[in-house]
DNA sequence: CATGAATGAGCCTTCATTCAT
DNA sequence: TATGAATGAAGGCTCATTCAT
């Protein structure tokens, strides 16, 4: 038995460098770059050893996509669990995915490319299981805060409005600012430099648009963000906020 | 002179041609699956026929972009001409930016296209510089709005923030929250079925946070939308809003 | 008449331009450089044009090759004009052959490409027999001088040999060192910088072992070179002689 | 151990099966009949086999090369080896010339090919650094005879001229009879029918001018052929000498 | 299980030549 | 006669996937 479960470990460390190499290649040398010969080839094994741990090349990449979301709900749930008012928990959301976005910066782009090549159709039933799984719990992470703000009193939802409305519109501004900081040069060069801090900025006035309580004018969320790196990220104060918010 | 000018709209209707079968391509397909083999063969001219056209298939890939941005700022423009109050032409601009994407649905395809596959560095420099130039009145028109805000008094920027910050907040949630309403099928369960009227909330909600007067709650937007239609866009209110605002 | 002359002419004039042009980049390019749609672009008429001229690709390239022959075979006359013993001419003509590859450098290039890509056989009947015509011109002038060496009695060919024996050793020579002068990197850092005075030591040596008088320990020929210049060519010595010879 | 021994003989044997029908090609159809598909098409193999053997056409041009200079090589440090006075070396190295060009007929064909088409500066540096080697060996074996002969006193060579342009008139001429020989038909009609008879006499001829004793009048270099043929090659004098010399 | 040679469809691009205007 | 758009065969090269060893 410790042959056998020695041999499975080798597997998953294998599987893992696999997935190290693929978004390094992802990264660097764009989709195009991307080929299993390349892959086999880094990783010191034979392409039919790469073929035995995914099917396909789409395979490959939507394990890639998991696996990133995997580790980007981690940073979800540490940030939900922390303790303060839900507006509060909402704001060391933002700062997990602030971090998570800093750690692990292929994460946007893996995203990008899933929907741009339809990748998540050709993966197998397995993989899209699992990534509709992880997307479920990171769903409920940030939607489970909006619903005790709900529940407790703190906002109140406008009719023909619900809580996954705000929370799509939170997603998409994370999202879309992200891309919109390489894309849109000219633009770039007009706004504030601190492409991070203008997000947090636009994300607490959309909060305070929906009217979440406390406004921002009314708490000190900067401190927050400080006192949610140290409990839930156990992270220097420093090394999370550059400017004040 | 009327034989050569024959020649010539032929040959201009088949630019635009191929490029409408590109677009088309480019959406049902994605980035691999456009090539230009494919796009003879639509066309029912030769290969070499489209290589006479565009030099490669980056360079006919950012001149559908150009097209298509060039598209994009006319909605812009005719919306900034909207008259009314500032809050007003910027719901103006919202509602162009609506119609623009209900009727290029390529739009966003075609930008994370640009980003992700490197497509503008390959592309000749004339198209490189008409790219910059279109890219500059589209923030023009929008910037333009909300410098005129500021100065009649309807909106304050806070310390450390300017109208540029804001317009990056804006731009990122309407471009995120279209890519997210197609990659993000959980979330797409469980919020408003009509996504477009999420993302108007929104940006409403956005507008509202940055303190931009009138505030939602105080003037009727959705009524601004179907006048913008009318006038601005000529368009039936009706084929405008679905739902009310 | 004098407008269809003026029409003639025209056409004669286009037909060098094309020649110069084709000349130019089949140096700078290669064969493969070489394209009717360059040549068209160059001249400044249509590639329709260019083939009202030249029936093919081959066709051109082979009216090129006759051409620079042509060229060629007025220097080597203009030597064999010359006054001087037998061999003195010879040296007259070695001296034509240099004079004719440093101002048409793409000679030996063209003879190359002729052989190699079986240009020749492609090319119409009517340049085959320009080409022809050309090369019995250009080996009469030279053996015309080899014959009368052996008929006043310079010279003596062995039993078993011929004149053509020996002229095919010094066309070799010369076109052989001229190719080998480019190719053979390494033989070149080791002899003699001045590849051109060189091949002249071979030459002679060539003549003096086929015994041709007088020997060249028993005449001046670098002085011979100098009045051929002068004679021949009407040219500064000073500019064909670079070394005593 | 045998069963990977026979796969690698078999890779090592299509290798050298490409490059012979490669040869082939070349010499039939010249350098633009020369092509990937084709060959492919000849070993029986696919397009992608043949690139796991040569990286490029070029690369495979490039060992064309490498392969059949390494053959000549071994013909000329035999001949070298031979026994007998420097200028009888020096006839065995014709000799091995002679057996070289008829046993790997495309040789020239890929020197100048090497030449017009730039295909050295293409291929793998590896592939350059062989090339820069053989030739190295190459011009050893020929050089290091004529050294001799100077060293031992058959040959002076005069003021201002040494070994290597005398070895360098030589290989110019080897190289441009053959050339030649296939170029100019006119003059082809008129010398004697064996053209390598023809070199022969050239070659003696050349370095009698160059004075290298003992002169071919006062030595039998036919007898020395036979004898080199026998002792340093092997071969059947019959095979080797069509006419007495 | 691991290997890596073999496959072959597919892609982008070039260019000599033709022919309607 | 001049034009230049149209052609389409060809060529070099890539790479996901398979399968015999």
């Amino acid at each position: 038995m410790s042959t056998l479960t020695r041999k499975q470990r080798e597997i998953r460390d294998r599987e893992r460098q696999i997935l190290v190499i693929a978004r390094q290649m992802l990264l660097e040398r764009g989709y195009l770059g991307l080929n299993m010969d390349r892959i086999a080839e880094a990783i010191g094994y034979s392409k039919g050893t790469v073929y035995q741990h995914f099917s396909s090349k789409e395979d490959l990449l939507a394990a890639l996509c998991v696996q990133t979301k995997q580790k980007r709900v981690e940073f979800f749930e540490k940030a939900a669990r922390f303790e303060g008012r839900p507006r509060e928990r909402m704001t060391a959301i933002a700062l997990g995915d602030e971090m998570f976005v800093a750690q692990f910066p292929d994460y946007s782009r893996s995203e990008e490319l899933l929907n741009i090549e339809s990748i998540f159709a050709k993966a197998s039933e397995c993989q899209q299981q699992a990534m509709r799984d992880v997307e479920a719990r990171c769903i409920g992470a940030v939607c489970g805060i909006a619903s005790d703000a709900v529940t407790c009193g703190d906002m109140t939802m406008p009719e023909g409005s619900n809580i996954y409305d705000m929370c799509f519109g939170l997603y998409g501004m994370s999202f879309g600012c992200r891309v919109a900081g390489k894309i849109c040069t000219t633009l770039h060069e007009l706004m504030s430099p601190d492409t991070l801090e203008v997000l947090r900025k636009n994300q607490q006035a959309l909060l305070d648009g929906w009217g979440w309580r406390p406004l921002s004018s009314e708490w000190d969320y900067a401190a927050t963000r400080r006192r949610a790196a140290a409990e839930a990220f156990h992270a220097e104060p420093a090394a999370v906020t550059h400017n004040s918010n």
